[in-house]
RNA sequence: GGCCCCGUAGCUCAGCUGGAUAGAGCAACCGCCUCCUAAGCGGUAGGUCACAGAUUCGAAUUCUGUCGGGGCCGCCA
């Protein structure tokens, strides 16, 4: 990265002041390099004066004075200016810049990606829901963060597994089956009265007939507890197909789906908290067996094993991340919704409860999703069973403008999806915006041909002509992608990567309004047109990682 | 009572891990298609970054406290 050639530059003249004694510290502090606001500042600036100051025990001034001479035969800088309170300004050539069109059309689809991940290995969990019934839309945005902090983190170099825990098992699967089990009762003929507890949704309606007209009346003769057993299998299997399908709708699909009744078959439940029982850090009390989380950070002690036998949630969950970690994983990340965040302390003092840093295990907090339709609320109420499910909202406005809207936000900001505002195909739509900037290339292309036009191949354009101050800060603003990828994985924020686009996108479009591509010069027009598909590459690539598509026609 | 998130333009939100004059979209107003896609572009207007302290060359950003909004605190999952 350009920013790296930078600080290597700088690096090599803080040694040169070091040896010619005009600076003496001869600490090498951290150089930091950063992209100023304002353009006349220059392309790049460095506070290294600031922050050596005190040491030195020189203004800062003085100090910049002595670096900017030491700089003096650097070639890829046009302009070292210092200013301010002791900032260095750097402005680079142009070649600088045009170098980068070369690189992304040399690197295609892989320019953007990074080894800075050095292949570490990251499972992503996310969705996770219980195969009791449909996805919603808070799922969907859960599913959409995980997919697309995984896809970032990829493309940065990390090893990324995804993967979907299943709950199957626990209370949930018997509420199912006992909901399933009523509703097949009344499908039979026989009146029940439907308990306030059970799943109240269509779906389990829908799926009773389905159960009856495939199988008549089979399982009004077993036995209730056999049959709420078959049924709950029955039924969250059915329904697990069904996410699958709604995830695969979405564009997103998993390495691996992981049962939590594989763990009790395993018998890897029993041994985790055989585990903590040998590390001392469980318990017994009142006829229940409790894990010392206190020890770790954690409010109050959680409960493994209930008085009456019955393991809990939590004790699948350690179970499950031993079993994860002993998989060779590395770092665990795990997609949550907001209302689990008293969640995250137990966790983390599971993790540090087995030894290890407690940064293994990160966890990313989904915010709340509130469905609006022309900014009026939409009832949502699970308890009644009446919502708008995933798959409605994809097939209403569609997998990409979906997830697009849904990565509008960081994770941790609440967010209303307008319905009427998602479909809309106008300027208040952010997906058609970046997606019409590349159509609007791939347009220019199908011209150029029409003209006879050829674009360059990498390295042979003649760049020298791309000098207007918005085709520089075009190519500024590609080269600052491969960053923005980075910067996206490692704090596991896939929303810069949709700032991106835009900000992108938005100087394309002011560019072509203002600049004709295919002009009368063929040297201009050649090296615009590789500017233009500069930019074609980079938005389908940043498209492409949020899993939304780059149409070449709209 | 404890914990988590948030408070930035009329509205919805960014702000690159502490930088120079705080940004975008929408809404409002004024303009731009004889020319590569107007799903676009240009311009005007809009701010005490909730408040008060602290840290330092420098704070929207870090720390403490206060106020306000939302969420979570089960031997449910």
């Amino acid at each position: 990265m350009i920013k790296d050639r930078l600080r290597w530059q700088i690096a090599d003249a803080l040694q040169t002041c070091f040896k010619n004694k005009t600076l003496h510290s001869c600490t090498v502090p951290e150089i930091q390099i950063e992209v100023p606001g304002n353009p006349e500042h220059g392309d790049f600036a460095s506070n290294l004066a600031m922050t050596m100051a005190r040491a030195e025990r020189k203004s800062p001034r003085q100090i910049a004075e002595a670096l900017v001479t030491a700089l003096d035969d650097c070639d890829f800088l046009s302009k070292v200016e210092i200013a301010g309170p002791g900032f260095i300004n750097f402005t680079l050539t142009a070649a600088v810049w045009h170098q980068v069109l070369d690189e992304i059309t040399a690197k295609g689809e892989k320019y953007g990606f990074s080894q800075i991940g050095q292949g570490r290995k990251v499972q992503v969990e996310f969705v996770s829901a219980n195969p009791t019934g449909p996805l919603h839309i808070g799922h969907g945005r859960g599913a959409v963060t995980g997919d697309a902090v995984a896809a970032v983190m990829q493309a940065a170099g990390y090893d990324v597994q995804r993967e979907y825990y299943i709950n199957d098992a626990g209370n949930q699967m018997r509420t199912l089956g006992l909901s399933l089990l009523l509703r097949y009762r009344e499908m039979c003929g026989q009146p029940v009265a439907f308990p306030e507890d059970c799943y109240q949704g269509d779906y389990i309606i829908s799926l009773a007939k389905e159960v009856h007209e495939a199988e008549g009346t089979r399982y009004m003769g077993l036995e209730e507890d056999a049959a709420i057993k078959i049924l709950g299998q029955l039924g969250s299997d059915r329904i697990l197909v069904g996410i699958r399908e709604d995830l695969k709708a979405f564009g997103i699909t998993f390495d691996q789906w992981f049962s939590e009744q594989g763990l009790f078959d395993r018998g890897e439940v029993a041994a985790g908290l055989e585990l903590l029982a040998e590390k001392g850090l469980t318990y017994d009390k009142d006829g229940a067996t409790w894990f010392r989380t206190t020890d770790f950070g954690d409010d109050k002690d959680r409960v493994l094993v209930r008085s009456n036998g019955d393991t809990t949630y939590f004790a699948s969950d350690v179970a499950y991340h031993l079993e994860k970690f002993g998989r060779g994983l590395e770092t665990l990340i795990d997609v949550w919704g907001a209302d689990h965040h008293g969640y995250v302390q137990r966790m983390k003092a599971v993790i540090k409860g087995i030894g290890r840093n407690p940064d293994d295990l990160q966890v990313i907090l989904v915010q709340l999703v509130s469905l609006l339709r022309e900014g009026e609320p939409v009832a949502m109420s699970t308890r009644s069973g009446e919502f708008i499910t995933l798959r409605e909202v994809i097939d209403e406005v569609g997998k990409d403008a979906s997830r697009f809207l849904f990565l509008l936000r960081r994770a941790d900001s609440p967010l209303d999806f307008d319905l009427e505002l998602a479909k809309r195909q106008s300027n208040d739509n952010p997906v058609y915006y970046v997606q019409y900037a590349h159509a609007r290339v791939c347009s220019i292309n199908r011209n150029a041909l029409e003209q006879g036009v050829v674009l360059p191949k990498p390295d042979a354009a003649d760049l020298s002509c791309l000098i207007l101050p918005e085709e520089l800060s075009l190519a500024k603003q590609l080269a600052r992608y491969p960053e923005t990828i980075v910067g996206a994985a490692q704090n596991h924020e896939p929303h810069r990567v949709v700032y991106y686009l835009q900000e992108l996108a938005s100087q394309f479009h002011s560019y072509y309004n203002r600049q004709r591509v295919l002009e009368d010069d063929s040297a201009t027009t050649q090296a615009r047109l590789y500017l233009v598909n500069g930019i074609r590459i980079v938005l389908a690539n940043a498209l492409n990682l949020l899993g939304v598509d780059a149409p070449e026609r709209m």
